[in-house]
Formats: C-alpha cells, structure tokens, sequence
DNA sequence: AAATAGCCTTTTTTT
DNA sequence: AAGGCTATTT
C-alpha cells in the first residue's frame, strides 16, 4: 500500500484517493480531519503528479494554516521546492487584492494597492465620526450596534441601497445612511475593513472574466477547512475558484459551527449536495481522541439540537473516568481549584513522564474572556506557568498601534484613521480646535485628512503656533515616505516589468512590487517639495538618524552587514531604519524617556521588540506592506503554543485542538449559554454546539465547574447563579460530583478521577501527591469544617458583602481550598468574598530569609535543602528537598522550617 | 492645549 | 475592574 495510506482507516483513505471533482468530508470532532486534508494534498502532488503551487487550501485562523502548512511540509519531505498556498480566507483575499485590485477601478476612482486595512477600532472610530457629523444620537443607536449591522449586511452581500430598501423603521433606515457614508469614508480612506477584504476579492472575480480566469487556471484544487463556517463571500469565492475545474474540496462539522454571528451559514455544509449535484461524500465518525464516555456526554449535549444532520461518533477508547463536575462557591474559589487540579495533574504527568511521554497539557476554557482573570491569579498564585490566548495581544499595546499608525500613513496618507491617532501623538501642539478645522475642510472639499493638512499648511487656515506643528508633521511623515521610496525610477520599471510578467505565469511568492506610496492618489506629494528649506524640524541629517546605534534609543538587531551609511543612493531604507527614523524624529521615544515610570520604559522594550519583528520581517523579504498586513491579520488565536503545559482560552478558540485534560468554566445560565442569546432558539443551538467543541477538545479527563456566586462588572455584591442548562444535558450517570454539596472532591474517590487513567499504574496516587495546600496548611492546626455547604442554597445577604464570607472567622479549616481561598482573598487586599481571617499567622518564626542551599527541618517531612526561593515577604515560596520525600514546594509562611 | 477628575458603560465569541 | 467619554481645571 501506498505510504500515505499506511495510517489511515479505510474512510480516511477513501477522502485522501477520491477522484477529482467535488468532495465533501464530513470529520465529526477528533476524526483526523488535518490529517486527511494534508494527506490528500500530499497525495495529489506524490501520487497524482499535481503541481504543488496549483493547490490551494483556506482556513479560518492562521494557526490553522500553519499547521497545516507545517504538517504538509513534513509529509513531502524535501522532495519539491514549490509548495502549495495554504492561507486563511482573509490572507488570500489581501493578497489577490494587493496584486489586481485596480482592474476594478473607474477612471481614477477606486481603491489602490497601497489600501490600508481598517481594524475594528478604525471602523468604529470611523463610525463615530460620522454619527456625530450627522449629529445622531450615539446613544439610542450605538456605534456598536451600527457596525453589527453593517458586518451583517456585508456578511449577506447586502448593499446600502439594498440595506435601505429593506429596511421596516426608521432606526433601520438611520443605518443605512450611516452605512452609505461610512462606505464612501473608506474610499476616500483607500481603506477596507476586513468584511470588505473578501467582498471586494468577489467582485474584482466576478467583475474581471481575465483576472477570474487566472486565478482559475492558477489553481487547480481547492480545499475549504471548516467548511460549515463559511459566511455568503466566502461561500462565493470558493465558488468562483473551482468555478471551471469543480476540483473542491470542502471538510466540515455542522455540530461545530460556532460563528454564525459572523454569517456563517449552515446552509452552505447542508446543502454541499445541492450545490455539487456530483459531488462524493465522505463521513469520517471514528474518534481517535477522547474517552468513550467524553464522547457520550458531548454527544447527549449536542443531541439536544434539532438543527442537525445527526451522527455518531464512536471511539475504541472504552471507558474512562467520568466527567468531573464541581460546583465551587464564587468565582476564586472556582479559579482555584483548577489550579489545584493541574497542579496534580501536571505533578503525576511529571512523575510518569520519566517513562512514559509527556504527553500534552491542560486546558481552561471559557466562554468570556474576562473569566481568564480568576484563573490567572489563581495559577500564579500556585505558581504554575500557563499560556494564555486571546485577550490583550502585542498588536494592541497603544505604542503599538501609534507606530503602526505612523508606517501605515507612510503608506496610504489618506489614511485619516492613522492620521487622527498620530497626528498629535506625541503630543505636538495639535489640539482639539486645529483638528476640527481639518475635519471641517476635508469635508467641505472632499479632500482628505491629509489633503486637508495640505490645505491648510498653504492656506494658513490655523494659528500660527498650530501651523508650525502642522508643518513639521507632514515633513515628518513627507520625509518618511521619501526614505522608502527613494529609487523611484527603480519602483517605476519594476512596475513595468510586473505587467508584462501578468500575462504570462505568475507568481504569488513574489508580492507585486508596492506603488510608490502616494502616487496616483496624492496629487499634493512630489519629490521637489520632499525636501524644502524652510521645515521646522531640527536639522539632524538623515543619515545620521539612519545610522544604527548612534540615536541611543531604539536598536533593532545589529544590522552590521547593512550599514545604512554605506547604502547606495538608489537603496530604500529598510524597515527597522523607518521605525527608528520615527520615532526619534516624531519625539516619541523622548516623551516616553522623559515620563521615566516604568510603563514607559516597558513600551520602549515593546517598540524594541516591534523593531526585531520588523527586522524579521525584513529578512523574510517582507515589505513594508505586508509587515502591516501581517499586523492587521494576526489574531491572538494564533499564539497558542503546543509545548505549554498549560493554556487558557475561549472555547471558540480552542476549535482544532486537543488536551488530555480540560476544564470548562463557569457553566452557568446566562454566562454559558451566554444571555445574549437566551432568547433565540438558534442562537441556544450554537451555544450549545460551542459546548459541544469544548467538552470534545478533552482526550482523557474532562472536568465542569461552575460558580454559585459570581461577581459581573467587578461589582460588590456578587449574584447568584443558576446552572448552566447543559450540566443537565449530561447524563447524571457519566457525571462523578466533586464537590457541591461537601467537599467531596478531596476524598479518595476523587483522586481515583486521575489513578484511573488506565495508561499508568502509578503508584504514587496518595492524596500528598495531589493536593500541594496540604503543605501550606500543614501546620495550621486543624479547623472548622469548611462552611461553604451551609450556605447551600440560600441566598446571600449583599449587606453581608458576599456570600461565602459566612466562613467561620476563626481557625483556618482544615481543607484546603478554603484555606487557600482566603489567602487568596487577602491577597486582593480588599474584603473580597473571602474575610481575611483572623488567625495569626505564625510569624514564621526563626523561618524567615531561607536561602538557597540551606538545610532546613520540617515537621513532617524532615530533613531537606532548599533548592530555590521565589518571590519575597510573605509571600516567599520555598523548594526543598527533602531527604525521606521528594521535592515540594512550600510556602514560607506556613511551612514553618528551622535551620538545622 | 493638556492634564485631571468623575461618570458612564461594559463582558460574547474573531478574521 | 477598566477603559472611554465629558467636563473641569490649569
């Protein structure tokens, strides 16, 4: 049999050798879904002698493609220089824009290449803008709310006539009008937000039968990941591309389609068959990562579901331990006990690593982002290192996005959402009044913000102070342009050279040389004017500037073998010299070394840590155009690291991935299913297929938890919480409680949810191993039985200032959860939901100021070294040694050690 | 013009 | 809890 057949089952192998034309596989979770499409890709370009460079495959997310990219990688070794593309919807629409966009302009209207790509702040900064010129009220109809609907008519290929036309009130109609001008602003902007990335991709095919045709002929396969979560565009370009060959290939699960509040349409997996009346099917329904009875609780969730095609998943894994479930008192004592769990986990996989393999980690997964806090505290607390996806990304940093501000007006001047953030940033003495006068003008002559500045400069619309500052930014920005763009008869035959190589063969490797910046747009910019006498700005010579290491403030990487001094006239500067250029000429590293606090020196490491990226990107031979597109499409989903033993994410997030432990929080009505969709039945259904993904990420031990108080919005008062409707989907005899009614967790019963874990026989399972408090506690003398199962039930008092401060203020108890909570809580240094107890701490007599390397004795575990110290005060952690034992981990404080 | 204070809403999920 | 927005101060 053929090697890349060796590995699969006979359903695998049928979707990896099926004949060209339409193939749909259906790859219910954990069937080997990546491994059947790179198998496939490998076997056209092995098997079928299929040009690498005409298969194309999209996905969702880039780690998606990635991975793909990678696996596909190792499957044909080094046998073939060429690959094939394997990008994300987005990246591949940005790319066949960037290259053919402007077959779709009228005249000299239209979009350019040199387009910028507007993120969500852009698109509602844009927005805002524009109710207030139209002086609506921001808050009856929220920008917000305006910009779901735009997405959404996007999503449905509506346009704002259309929009308008269907719309039934008059707040409807308010959107369309909002909508019309807000499309009009991001031409003018020579921007698209990224609805609009794969909109204007399907109609520059639709529109250009020559463009249409190449892309056709240049790709031959096509291959559709996630299938059931293609939106209309996306949909359509698919369609487009196969449009000749019908070489597509489309794999999906509709019981994980998740982003129908993106447009996905379900419809587009349900009816593969009607559109590709040929079309083979494939069903792959063997499960190769989850216990048996992971799999039947998932599956009795997501049957709830009517909305579905129905399948069943079957797995050889028989078995297996029951699906957790703890029911913690209020959000910190849930974040805790996960942390307590993987801290035990983690500890048993090391002790069975040494002869086994590693094997994997643990996974918290959320339905908000902002449940990640607990968690986090509660990790760092143990001690534990962790990962964390989504949230706040590096591209989000505010120095961040003021540099990107700068390199994209150096690109595309009318730009006036990257012109209104720097523009006074640092601050130049641009206010309030001097803006709006550029507002005024660009709207009264159509100009752009940019032009508006010109205008302005040469008409002397503004004060003369406001003027000066005016001035030396658009020199500024003036300058910066004409340092990229300094071989312009270099650009200008590269240019001719890259028509003429259109119409024969083309290739994607090589991105289309970027027009100069401003040229056909910006009739204001010329080359006599890049240089004038009389600009404000200190006359520091360029190459001084330019030369690395001589402006104390940012050094990129040592880019020794390309001394800026010695470039050739002709050269353009490289991306690393732009961003040092500006940020010393615009004073933005002075402002941040003058504040001196330690935020600012943090965002000079991170503008450091931009200009290594940029370097990077260099070497790649990056552009600066693709630099910025790489920074507008990345997405904090793609930073998920395999090797972290511990990661926490939203379930939409953790879409693809496996863990052979995983925790799903906070399972409470109105926070998962989320109650913004409580009141439609199918977004209920999505809801529940996200639960659906979650609990079938886990391969061996699969845990639910949830909080009986929580806190929304940082309140006081935390609220009471219902359980989530599918704790109730799963059937009661797979669930093993841990917890809710008495801290049944900490029996032995309990750990038997790990030593059952059937591929270890570790002896070790005894409850010490587990559960670390122990030590921190170990020497608090017993204690009040914890109390939060008295309250079971009952509501709280708010007067009471949270629920589970009903714990006894006395002895700390004996368990440690709580004991660990009220640390916790003290350590918020507010009376939290946990009362700092009274106790005393024993003042860690004699103990204090363990260095390493000393011998120590401990009550209990006798005779050890200390092998590290981390953190201080009182909250030192200690690592020792133990002679009788093995290595722990203690908290000084409570460990009570004497120097021996 | 810029810095500060207080008030407001916000928490889905993402390319 | 935190960030955005407005009003107020300097």
């Amino acid at each position: 049999m053929h090697p890349l057949l060796a590995h699969l089952n006979p359903e695998q192998r049928a979707a990896v050798e099926a004949p060209e034309g339409p193939l749909l596989i259906l790859a219910g979770a954990g069937s080997g879904k990546t491994r059947v499409i790179t198998h496939r890709i490998a076997w056209l370009i092995q098997e079928k002698n299929i040009a690498p460079d005409s298969i194309l495959a999209v996905t969702f997310t880039n780690k998606a493609a990635g991975e793909m990219a990678e696996r596909v990688k190792e499957l044909l070794g080094h046998s073939t220089l060429a690959k094939p593309l394997i990008a994300t919807f987005h990246s591949f629409c940005v790319r066949v824009l960037r290259r053919d966009i402007e077959a779709l302009k009228v005249g000299d209207k239209g979009l350019t290449r040199s387009f910028t790509i507007f993120d969500e702040n852009d698109q509602s900064g844009l927005v805002k803008q524009i109710m207030k010129r139209m002086g609506l009220d921001t808050k009856q109809l929220t920008p917000r709310t305006v910009l779901s609907r735009i997405s959404w008519a996007k999503n449905h290929m509506v346009d704002p006539q259309e929009y308008f036309l269907g719309s039934k009130d008059p707040s409807s109609e308010r959107v369309a009008h909002i909508f019309k001008a807000y499309q009009d602003e991001l031409r003018k902007n020579n921007a698209m937000d990224f609805d609009d990335l794969l909109l204007e991709a399907v109609r520059l095919l639709k529109s250009s039968a020559e463009v249409r045709q190449r892309y056709q002929r240049r790709y031959q396969y096509v291959l559709v990941d996630e299938y059931q979560d293609t939106n209309r565009p996306q949909y359509e370009l698919m369609k487009l591309l196969a449009g000749e060959h019908q070489n597509i290939c489309a794999v999906g699960d509709e019981d994980q389609s998740i982003y129908s509040w993106r447009g996905a349409d379900i419809r587009n997996i349900l009816e593969f068959e009607k559109d590709f009346p040929n079309a083979r099917i494939v069903r792959l329904e063997q499960n190769y990562r989850s216990t048996q009875i992971i799999l039947e609780a998932a599956g009795a969730v997501v049957a709830n579901n009517i909305r579905r095609k129905g399948k069943k998943l079957w797995t050889e894994r028989q078995g297996g331990s029951l699906i957790g479930y703890y029911e913690a008192p209020d959000g910190e004592n849930e974040a805790l006990f996960i942390a307590d769990k993987i801290q035990a986990f983690l500890r048993q996989a090391q002790d069975s690593s040494e002869n086994q393999n590693p094997g994997g980690g643990a996974a918290v997964l959320y339905r908000t982002n902002s449940q990640s806090r607990l968690v986090e505290e509660a990790l760092r607390r143990y001690n534990i290192s962790y990962t964390m996806v989504g949230g706040f990304s590096f591209y989000e940093r505010a120095e961040i996005k003021d540099l990107l501000g700068y390199l994209r007006l150096i690109r595309n001047p009318h730009d006036s959402m990257a012109l209104q953030r720097v523009i006074n940033t640092p601050a130049r003495g641009i206010g309030k009044t001097t803006l709006e006068t550029l507002e005024r003008l660009a709207l009264e002559t159509g100009q752009s913000t940019w032009d508006a500045v010109t205008s302005a400069i040469a008409n002397r619309l503004v004060p003369a102070r406001a003027l000066m500052a005016l001035e030396s930014f658009r020199q500024l920005i003036l300058d910066a342009q004409a340092m990229m763009d300094l071989d312009f008869a270099g650009k200008l035959s590269a240019d001719v050279a890259e028509s003429a190589n259109a119409d024969t063969g083309f290739n994607f490797g090589e991105v289309a040389p970027e027009e100069p910046a401003n040229a056909a747009t910006n009739t204001t910019f010329d080359f006599g004017e890049a240089l004038p006498s009389q600009t404000v700005n200190v006359g520091v010579p360029l190459v001084s500037i330019l030369r690395p290491g001589n402006d104390g403030s940012i050094d990129g990487k040592p880019d020794s073998e390309e001394d800026s001094a010695f470039r050739s006239p002709g050269d353009s500067a490289t991306l690393p010299e732009l961003i040092r250029f500006i940020i010393d000429r615009s004073g933005y590293i002075k402002a941040l070394e003058t504040e001196g606090t330690p935020e600012a020196f943090s965002r000079i490491e991170n503008l450091k840590e931009l200009a290594n990226a940029a370097h990077d990107a260099e070497e790649r031979g990056e552009t600066l155009a693709d630099f910025l597109d790489h920074a507008a499409l990345a997405s904090d989903t793609d930073q998920f690291d395999p090797n972290s033993r511990v990661t926490l994410m939203t379930l939409h997030a953790a879409k693809g991935l496996e863990f052979p432990l995983v925790f799903l929080a906070g399972l409470e009505e109105g926070l998962f299913p989320h109650s913004r969709t409580l009141s439609s039945p199918e977004e209920l259904e999505e809801e529940r297929r996200l639960c659906y993904v979650g609990m079938t990420r886990a391969m061996n031990t699969l845990i639910l938890t949830r909080a009986h108080y929580r806190r929304r919005y940082g309140a006081d008062v935390p609220e009471a919480s219902v359980p989530s409707r599918f704790l109730e989907e799963v059937p009661s005899q797979l669930i093993e409680n841990l917890g809710s009614r008495n801290p049944a967790w900490s029996t032995p019963a309990y750990s038997s949810a790990y030593s059952s874990s059937r591929r270890s026989g570790s002896a070790s399972g005894s409850q010490a191993a587990h559960f670390n408090y122990e030590d921190e506690s170990q020497e608090t003398p017993h204690a009040a039985a914890p109390s939060f199962s008295s309250r079971q039930g009952s509501a709280p008092k708010p007067e009471s200032a949270g629920a589970p401060k009903s714990q006894s203020a006395g002895a700390p108890p004996e368990r440690s959860i709580d004991n660990i909570a009220r640390f916790f809580g003290g350590s918020q240094g507010r009376a939290g939901s946990f009362a700092r107890p009274t106790m005393d701490i024993p003042a860690a007599n004699g103990a204090t100021g363990l260095r390493k390397g000393q011998r120590v004795m401990h009550a209990k575990y006798g005779e050890g070294t200390v092998l590290m110290r981390e953190g201080d005060g009182e909250d030192a952690k200690l690592t020792v040694l133990f002679v009788r034992h093995s290595m722990k981990k203690l908290m000084e404080k409570f460990a009570n050690l004497r120097r021996i």
